[in-house]
RNA sequence: GCGAGCGUGGCGAAACUGGUAGACGCAAGGGACUUAAAAUCCCUCGACUUCGGUCAUGCGGGUUCGAUCCCCGCCGCUCGCACCA
């Protein structure tokens, strides 16, 4: 009996599907139910690691089983091409940014290929290529004619080494990620994308997703958005209006109900009126100042303490008509709301801590259940249910009946209306950068902003990075042009796309990556949504709310059809491994430890030099802590299936997986006991009967339980169902003819998502035509998984005392009488009363004893 | 601070909607084969035990014939958001 090897087979596989172009998307009519499955498209950073395997392999046995299951699958495959390390490769090593990049792609596919993923290749695209970057320039063209692109004057933070935006991840205590310059805001016209119009369809959507996408990623998702229903008045002055407000003071509230709690009106440092007098009052000046030092940091803002300035400015009470002081307060934020507010503090905690800082008065209006007319607050605000008091026509109502009146009285007086806000604010997309997708428009100085004519606008390769910024904006020829409108000189848009953009429609032009238009609208039809896109949890927020709102934007322009893409969800977990160090501090990689296991006390050694090293955390795989092992080196040692294997089978598939040498040992011998049973199959040997009937049971049983674990995204069981399946069928070794037949068919097929390699080599062991690719996924017979005995456990008052075996499906009744009957339960009994008897069918016997 | 999730052997974990806790794998111990090693195969493997049992799913209560699973209160860890009015 030959070992299994995987360094031929594999190779040989890879070829036969190759040839055969298996796994090309069918695109004519076949009849079959259509399946998309998708993984989020990597970075082209150059190399595959063990995260992306683990990804990928899990959308292959997804698309692998659902093909099986009689599905066309469409699985393609892209590179997210553009973005910052291009440029950066390009800085430090004086290479092209482009040429980087395409040599990256091909690395990988290079890698990715030896993953046998049933990947349709033939669809593969990267978002740097003009072919697909033009498309997106004519659907933002698109977007940027319905209104819902526009321009606007922002404030950003600004690298002032680097000479251009920083998003807010990029800046780490308030320096500049990669110059460690201080990041200073600075205010930039930029180009934004009106998300905001769909925040409420963004949120409602999240519904229909129950049970398809997890729910914690609905919830950042609704929580990013953050919809707060209240009331926008305004509050008019007292005495003189000052010139930045002369209408009266606008502000935002959710608690309308505690407005007879006012006691002062607080203003962002930012807002206009305090600007304004930030210009004739030096004092005040100082202050917002003050306000802008505070760092950024979550320390800092946690720990900063609420100071005020009293502008001297007073508003007049909308109900009661007494004067309040308006402060401007460094805890309000200029970008939620209208940047400012009242205060209340008996009901709101930053309110109170600002109130007792500076001795504002302190008015409780609502009251707790059983709270009398003395009922104040010291240190803690009081947030929780109760009546109104102190509050004049709201007295005595509840807190919601309380907001509708408020609301009422101030629409009625014509001071203001309910409203409803989001902390989710417009997408801002322009990028001062060349590795991105050009923004596709001029500015003419008579026309303004203007459609450019001729797409796509592509990336001039003649550039240089010597100098600090955007090398579009200094390149010498390219960004004057024509307006296409007037025909007079003007100027290209030098800003690029937030690579966020790119990613936020491929999964469309996947459908048909060569069409004129962005998207084919027959076949985006066909294929989308996507049934089930699997990738990191990193992306529940940014990645997958701009996908869902580029959709929806894109569907009401009528470019598609659907507006919410991802019908199914799944968030994986990392790869993980034991990190290794040496005395003096540095990292060493796996490669070079050598582990050793003295009675379950582990230690580590260093192979090159021989030192002993300590055995640190587990954590995320990392090239800065060298516990990295990559695919290439498994796939050498123990073949992909194995590795394949592994990474699905010890842990739950959200979970992380700490990568462990014994684990891929472990799979690989799985590997060779699945060939091993394969390979020892005789046709001739007929088999006991009831061996025989024995093992089709556990075959059928087997079927059920790694199709359940398959489809039910619990990889882990399903492997760990399959690695008990094969010692089971090979204790049935008294089992042969077709009994044996139909269990190592089933066996091969079950393993075939996980072990594609090994499942075609045992199909053709076993005799069979064709691929296993195109043999369909067993089916599952509950007649035949049924056992016509089960094993009863009796207990007596709730532990176990024993067991019998009775007929399956043996009514309650008659399993009583057998209980009963039974001389060990009898024994046990004795000199006790049977005060009651459980029977559940099949399950357990409980005998309640007194 | 707010929100969510998770706590099960030496380790990763399993247990479908409340029904035999620890499947499967790793590590460990013992044995077979071998001149020896590797590989492979077999056995043991939650704790305690007077060998009949007893105790065990973070801790303390509760509901139930029966709780890893449901409810209440703690403790710990992880993640997300973070002065959002």
């Amino acid at each position: 009996m030959a070992r299994y090897e995987p360094k031929t087979a594999e190779p040989r596989q890879q070829a036969r599907w190759a040839a055969a172009d298996a796994f090309r998307t069918p695109t004519e009519g076949t009849g079959k139910p259509k399946y998309y499955v998708l993984e989020m498209f990597p970075y082209p950073s150059g190399n595959i690691h063990m995260g992306h395997a683990r990804n990928y392999v899990m959308g292959d046995v997804v698309a692998r089983s659902r093909r099986a299951q009689g599905f066309d699958v469409l699985h393609p495959m892209g590179w997210d091409a553009f973005g910052l390390p291009a440029e950066n490769a390009a800085i430090e090593r004086g290479i092209h940014p482009g040429d980087w990049t395409w040599s990256n792609i091909a690395a990988m596919r290079d890698q990715l290929k030896l993953l046998g993923l049933s990947l349709d290749w033939s669809r593969e695209f990267a978002t740097c290529d003009p072919a697909y970057y033009g498309k997106q320039q004519a659907w933002f063209l698109e977007l940027f004619k319905r209104g819902l692109v526009y321009r606007k004057d922002s404030i950003v933070n600004w690298d002032p080494v680097d000479n251009t935006v920083l998003a807010n991840e990029q800046v780490v205590d308030g320096r500049g990620w990669r110059s460690g310059a201080i990041v200073e805001k600075r205010k930039l016209n930029q180009w934004f994308l009106r998300i905001t119009d769909y925040a409420d369809d963004l949120i409602d959507g999240l519904k229909e997703l129950e049970g398809r996408w997890p729910d914690k990623v609905r919830l950042m998702q609704e929580n990013w958005i953050g919809r707060s229903k209240g009331l926008q008045m305004t509050w008019a002055w007292a005495g003189q209006a000052p010139a930045a407000a002369p209408d009266g003071l606008e502000i935002y509230t959710t608690r309308p109900d505690t407005l007879f709690g006012a006691s002062f009106m607080g203003i962002a440092a930012d807002h206009p009126v305090a600007r304004a007098l930030a210009e004739t009052n030096p004092d005040a000046a100082a202050f917002i100042a003050e306000c802008r030092k505070g760092g950024s940091t979550q320390a800092e803002i946690e720990q900063a303490e609420k100071i005020g300035f009293d502008t001297g400015l007073k508003v007049l009470h909308p109900f009661d008509g007494r004067e309040v002081s308006v402060w401007i307060a460094n805890f309000i934020l200029s970008e939620y709301g209208t940047g400012a507010i009242f205060g209340c503090p008996a009901h709101d905690q930053r309110d109170l801590d600002f109130a007792r800082k500076y001795d504002l008065p302190v008015i409780p209006v609502v009251r707790p259940e059983g709270a009398g007319d003395d009922f104040a607050v010291a240190n803690e605000a009081y947030t929780g249910p109760g009546a109104l008091f102190h509050s004049d026509f709201m007295d005595g109502m509840e807190i919601e009946p309380a907001k509708a009146a408020a609301i009422a009285r101030i629409e009625a007086a014509g001071q203001g209306e309910g409203a409803t806000i989001y902390r989710l604010r417009d997408w801002g997309v322009s990028r001062q950068r060349y590795w991105g997708c050009p923004i596709p428009v001029i500015h003419c100085p008579s026309c303004g902003a203007v459609p450019a004519d001729q797409l796509p606008v592509e990336l001039p390769r003649d550039v240089t990075f010597d100098v600090p910024g955007n090398p579009l904006d200094r390149h010498p020829t390219w960004k004057h042009v024509k307006c296409p409108s007037c025909h007079g000189d003007a100027t290209r848009e030098t800003d690029t796309l937030d690579t966020f953009v790119d990613s936020s429609w491929y999964f469309a032009r996947f459908t048909d990556p060569t069409a004129a238009d962005p998207i084919a609208k027959a076949a985006a039809d066909k294929w989308l949504p996507v049934d089930q896109y699997i990738g990191g949890v990193e992306h529940a927020v940014l990645h997958l709310l701009y996908a869902r709102f580029i959709s929806r934007a894109l569907s009401d322009a009528g470019l598609m059809s659907v507006k919410e893409p991802f019908a199914g969800l799944f968030t994986q977990g990392m790869v993980v491994h034991e990190t290794y160090r040496r005395a003096d501090g540095a990292w060493v990689e796996p490669t070079d430890v050598e582990l050793s296991n003295d009675g379950g006390r582990r230690s580590a050694r260093q192979l090159s030099t021989g030192e002993a090293l300590t055995i640190g955390d587990i954590e995320k795989m990392s090239k800065s802590k060298k516990n990295v092992v990559a695919p290439q080196e498994i796939v050498d040692t123990y073949g992909v299936d194995a590795g394949r294997l592994f990474v699905l089978s010890d842990s739950p598939p959200e979970r992380d997986v700490q990568w462990t040498s014994g684990g891929v040992e472990g799979a690989s011998r799985f590997v060779q006991r699945v060939w091993a049973e394969v390979d020892g199959f005789d046709p001739a040997a007929a088999g006991d009967e009831s061996a025989n009937a024995s093992l089709v049971r556990e075959t059928h049983k087997a079927i059920k339980a790694v199709s359940e674990g398959i489809t039910g995204f619990r990889f882990n069981s399903a492997i760990a169902k399959l690695y008990a399946f094969v010692a089971t069928v090979r204790d049935h070794g008294a089992a042969g003819g077709d009994a044996r037949r139909q269990a190592l068919s089933a066996l091969a097929r079950l393993v075939a998502p996980f072990t594609p390699h090994l499942a075609e080599e045992c199909w053709t062991r076993l005799g069979e035509e064709g691929m296993i690719l195109d043999a369909p996924w067993p089916v599952y017979d509950p007649a035949l998984a049924a056992d016509d005995e089960v094993t009863l456990p009796i207990q007596v008052n709730g532990k176990r005392r024993g067991e019998i075996r009775v007929a399956r499906g043996l009514e309650p009744a008659a399993v009583e009488a057998i209980v009963l009957a039974d001389p060990e339960v009898q024994a046990r009994l004795e000199g006790l009363t049977v005060k009651k008897i459980v029977v559940v069918k099949d399950r357990i016997v409980n005998v309640v004893v007194g």
